[in-house]
DNA sequence: AATGAATGAGAATTCATTCAT
DNA sequence: TATGAATGAATTCTCATTCAT
């Protein structure tokens, strides 16, 4: 029964780890986010074999929640469009609800020590989730044939991931803003829109004739 | 004259500089540079207020070198896809020549602190390069006008600077790997082709029909 | 009952103390001694007020073994060569048997805080012992009078603790085999006989007609 | 010339050093050694790699102490038991000027870890010393052919390690009191003559009309 | 009575910054 | 002006001791 208790302070403590961490990076200090979870170092060091193994906890803690995230919305897959946009609309509610996480997510890739190892265990899950998807997406013919689906998948990734980063790190947002107005922190949709736009044919007006019918109207 | 001298050893100390906050981010130690550039910690202080002001000396060092590198490329911009592909090939070479000046670039990004100062300082040229050359573009019926040329531009440099941190921060090379394969960071030429295959038409299947005319006119 | 019961989790307990503080002095944690008697450490804050209490029980119970072990033996003292040989052996099988007991023995002695209460409760009794049984080999004429007994005692003493420190602690081991070969520890014998002959007649070459009766009668 | 002044001041953070570490092995705090010889904890760090290397460090330098003092006098060995006197009084005179040295010899052998290397590399010079005079002696007929000179050489070593210990640490000196009353530590004559006399011929009492005049009358 | 999780003071170590030379 | 040794505040980690269950 101490077990359930500690169960339920080990996940507060994880949260408090994760906003120290996204807060402060690997400066984060433990006495503070103990502090922080209202209980002592040491419960720290008794669950934890050092920093380290706490950090990559927190890592843990973290990109689980983004993967259920991710998983919940993933069966609703359809057309590329809007399988696109139910992506992004998840990561927006993401960052909107859990910004450490996504902040968390990047303090990962600060360090270069365990790059290899980190990299695996934490891009493994979306980069078989979005190569899959567009490997399908080209089968069925919703997708360009002649494009590397891996690569497709990554630039993919990479404008989720900046567009993550842009909603949770302050750097980041402050960017945001010099491109995208000061208040386009609070224009979600529009963000999404326009983001869909990009991908849909960014440097291609003379189809601009095209009609996708992105979702408005 | 002692002035001149001075200059040149400070260009070294800010290159030993920017090498180590590239490997450590602001974990690199004032003493190592000193000694990686063959001075001693007090030079550092004789120039900079402290750590942090010298760490700002060593990004604006290496932003300016990406500037130069940017400008003497995008002057014979002409067709959108033309001056996006010189620009992925710039910043390809910029990456092969200066890794340490793209993770330092990266490095920035980490700190919480300044965040708005620095994002003005270090994206305003390439926001307003982007956003200029966009809205430019739109006007000569380039570029499709239904789409916000700040958050064109936002989308386009973000690819941008994945793509950077994929040629140079270890995180981000291993995650390259991931998703273009193990060889994948010496095909450059490949990549650039891929991206601009995606930026040209992504999402937009159905109209394969659309001429891919990737730079050779 | 429960009495009982504690007086054999407690003398497992003491065990268990003995051997970490043999193996660790007072870097000895509580929390493993508890774990290697399958006990939790609040049984030894139940039973003694501190760590100190706890650690000279467990030199009172290693002790009690060793003066049980001599006394058993030096009943049957006859002749001083007899005596001293009849010692030795006891040391050596007790430091074979008991190694963490003599170890434990040696830690004491690191303490400088309680060094003069430690002293008396510890070499009590083979000081008694030894001092007594010299001053009647001295009064039956087998050793020669004008040796102050006290010390005589003490030098034998000596040499009999450095021998058991030379059979179980780590250093002192070492040190053993520097002297007297990489075999030595397996040597008893000739151990022993060698340690009877310079007690007999250390620097007294001149005197070599001396018999030698070690022992053999 | 900052060098020089290092020289001195590192012999003086020795000293302290070695202060500590007899007084409290390796529970001695570094802040207290650097208060105690007024510098900053930093000092120690840059001079050597952590605490262990500092302790080793400080075993070296009293070790050397020893040495010297050995050295000095064993040049005018003659007869075997002038020789041993002559060792017993350095050894005690050693131990009245320098105590914390004797002491930190003590603490030395604390250490499970390193056991073998510390034995070698700190009793290499007395055992060599004891043992190539002891084979001398027996060569030119001084000393009783039918010891192994090695182990002669253990036990005399063992009888004046523990003088030394029982001059220095608490726990020995409340020992020695014990066995030679309350002022021995006092009596180092005395002590000394009792200790060749034990020497000679401990269990010889049958030649006790032997009259070797040692030293007194 | 027994447990063992939690506490938090204490000790080792690091490194930005200073300042005597 | 340049140096780099010295400083000491700050941070990680340990473990004796407590106390709720």
């Amino acid at each position: 029964m101490l077990k359930k208790l500690s169960e339920e302070k080990l996940n507060e403590l994880l949260e408090c780890g994760i906003s120290e961490f996204a807060e402060h990076g690997d400066r984060a200090k433990l006495c503070d986010i103990a502090k922080r979870a209202d209980m002592s170092v040491g419960v720290i060091y008794k669950y934890y074999a050092d920093k380290d193994a706490f950090f990559l906890a927190c890592v843990r803690h973290s990109l689980s929640a983004l993967e259920n995230a991710l998983n919940e919305m993933t069966a609703k897959a359809d057309k590329p469009i809007n399988y696109a946009r139910t992506i992004i609309k998840t990561l927006q509610y993401f960052s909107a609800t859990h910004p450490d996480y996504a902040r968390m997510y990047y303090r990962i890739t600060e360090s270069s020590e365990n790059a290899a190892e980190f990299a695996e265990e934490i891009e493994g899950f979306t980069s078989r989730l979005y190569t899959q998807f567009i490997t399908a997406a080209q089968e069925s013919g919703d997708i360009r044939q002649d494009i590397d689906p891996g690569l497709f998948a990554f630039f993919f990734d990479n404008l989720l991931m900046m567009l993550q980063f842009s909603y949770c790190c302050p750097y980041y947002k402050e960017r945001f803003k010099m491109y995208g107005g000061s208040d386009i922190l609070t224009k979600d949709d529009y963000v999404t829109e326009q983001l869909l736009k990009f991908m849909e044919s960014a440097f291609t007006f003379e189809h601009a004739d095209i009609r996708h019918r992105n979702g408005e109207k």
